[in-house]
Parts: C-alpha cells; sequence; structure tokens
DNA sequence: TTAATATCGTTTCAATGCTAACGATTATGA
DNA sequence: TCATAATCGTTAGCATTGAAACGATATTAA
C-alpha cells in the first residue's frame, strides 16, 4: 500500500460523476438515489481504511491479515470453534477459512481436531504460541479501534454503530 | 460463500468477550473503550456484508470484483486514469491495479496508454465493451446500494455519511 | 552535463479468497 | 435396513492482494 486517499475529495458525487451516469446509462439522473449512493461509497472506504491500517500497523509484524486475525480473535474467546463458524463470523467462504488456518497452523498459533461425536466436523483450536501472540496483539490493535473512531464523540459512537447494526440487521449480513 | 451472520447475535462484546479480554491480557476491562470496539465491529461487518451481496448478486454475471468494478467506474467517469490514481481510489496497491488491469485487459474491457509527456507513467482506458458493460451493470449495482440502505430514512442516511465522512477524513483514508 | 535521487508501473512470490467438485460422515425415509 | 439426501471440510483452479525488488523514466543538484 502506498498510500490511501480520497479520489474525490468531498465523499460526495462530483458534478463530473453526475453528468457521466446521467449521460451513459438508460436510467436519467432523478431517478439515481444519491444519498444511497454516498452512504455505500463512505462505508466501504471507511472500512478498507481501517483494514489497512490495522493490517499495516498492528498485524504486519506477525505477518497476520484481517482475517486471520479475526480467526485468531474468535479461537481467543472460544477456545475452540468449528470451520463453518469461523467463516460465518468472518464473512468468508469455508475455503478461505481451510487456506488461512493451515497457514495459521504452519506457524504453529493454531491446530485442528476432529470432533468425536460428528466426525464430519473440524474445530480449530488456538496454541499457547497462538494465545502469547494474542495476549502481545490485542491490546495494539485495541489501541487502533480507538483511534480510528476518536473524532466522534462517546453519543455519535453509538449513534452510528446503531445505523450500522440495522444495515447489518435488515441484509441478514 | 455459504452465508453471512452475525457470529454474536447483537453487535456488540458478548459477556464471554469481556471476560476473556479481562483475563487474557494485562489490560483489565476497565481500560477498554467497548465503544470504539463496537463501532469497528459493525462497521466492518457491513462493507464485508455490502462487497459479498454486490459480488454475489450484481457482479458476478461478468466475473468482476468489487475492487475491478470500481476501477472501471473511474474509468466510465474519467475516460482515462493513470494506475497510481486508480490505487488510491480503490484503496489498493499499485500492484493490485496491475494485476486487475491485466485481466480487465484479457477481458477486452479496458487497455493500456504510456503518457507521452512523461512516459513512466500508464493510463487506462475503458474499452467500447468496457462502456457496454458499465452501461448494463451500474443500474444493478445502484439497486443493490439502495437496497442496502433502505432501512434507514434520509436523515439517517445523510447522518452516517457525515459521521463516516468524517472518521475517513482524520484517519486519511 | 552528469551523477544522484525520486517516481512510476511491473514482476515475483506467497497468502488470501471464491466457486465448484469432491470424499467422508450423518440424517432421513421408505 | 438401505438407499437417498444433507452437511461438513478439503482440494483444485483461478483471481485478487501486498511487500519487496526491479527496470525505465524524470527530476534535482552539483
Amino acid at each position: 500500500m502506498d498510500h490511501i486517499y480520497s479520489f474525490d475529495e468531498y465523499g460526495e458525487l462530483l458534478p463530473e460523476e453526475k453528468d457521466t451516469i446521467n449521460q451513459l446509462t438508460k436510467a436519467p439522473i432523478e431517478s439515481l438515489n444519491l444519498h444511497s449512493i454516498t452512504v455505500v461509497t463512505n462505508l466501504y472506504r471507511a472500512a478498507q481504511g481501517l483494514r489497512n491500517k490495522m493490517e499495516r500497523e498492528v498485524l504486519a509484524k506477525h505477518g497476520l491479515s484481517w482475517t486471520s486475525f479475526s480467526i485468531l480473535y474468535d479461537l481467543w474467546i472460544w477456545e475452540s470453534v468449528e470451520t463453518k463458524k469461523l467463516a460465518l463470523s468472518a464473512g468468508v467462504s469455508k475455503a478461505t477459512i481451510s487456506n488461512i488456518t493451515n497457514t495459521l497452523e504452519r506457524k504453529e498459533l493454531c491446530y485442528r481436531k476432529v470432533d468425536n461425536r460428528d466426525r464430519r466436523i473440524t474445530c480449530v483450536v488456538l496454541t499457547e504460541k497462538g494465545r502469547k501472540v494474542m495476549e502481545e496483539l490485542y491490546p495494539k490493535f485495541h489501541e487502533g479501534e480507538v483511534e480510528v473512531v476518536s473524532s466522534l464523540s462517546v453519543e455519535e459512537q453509538k449513534l452510528i454503530s446503531s445505523l450500522l447494526r440495522r444495515v447489518i440487521r435488515e441484509n441478514n449480513f
């Protein structure tokens, strides 16, 4: 990553964009919901920036991606988690969890364990080494979390969380 | 992707999580900023869900990723864009743009053009075929945008946009 | 002018990520 | 019981992603 900035300075549609969309689609500008576009644009940019910042400033030290870290976090909290649940939690496919688990196993941060009651299920378990990494990394990750939203007041943080939560709920994200 | 759901049903820290974090880090629970955690968690989940939904419901038809689409969008609006600007706009590295441009070129949706004034710079240009794809895809993408935030009122959409924009600004995302 | 520096895009290599197909296991139903 | 269906994790194949190294070009400084 070189550096991230806003392609459009304002986080809203520029006149050029409106013109182009108006000219080049059958849908005239009147039928475009500009507020929806703005929400989606800013939502994705904020999340992308968040991920890049964390991977660069916190996770790079241990060569972990955002998703790897989120898997380790789940294991840290829940001790042992099924592959499928890890996928649902992280919002990625089972195949991705399988691949990342391989990488984490190679780093000796976790290991697989077949469920005895249902042998189709594989549980992933944190190793002692994995636990130590989380103990070291989590406080720094949390610092980053605080920093990223520090420009918002506590009330605004509650507000944006409740709005985001509604989006998540309504879309079954 | 199988299906996405909230690992924690509430979008907030569960008692188990608080306990674990409290026990396993040197940082006691009092020093954790729970609101920051909630904002970051919900922000990333919403964005992840958004991306997955769009790739699945709109972009899969043409085998495009979110990033590929965002590049095509920039080209659609601006005709011709430098590689570096595309990277900054999409929030990915130059290398990623280079790779994706290769794929898009293979699909004949764009082509490269060396800048005559500064031969270090490569501009990427949309082809006629690429323009047609965007004309077909953009209205559907926009439908998705509207749908995703449809549970929020216009006032709430303005509000969340302005909050997100402040996060973006303050972090130089 | 010329050497040093900076900038830009590509390449290399490994990890992440998805879809589809697969093999193993469990559940269901006739 | 036994065939069928459903569920789970992995594998195969390909695209995406980034860090680092690299070559080409442009800028700066001496």
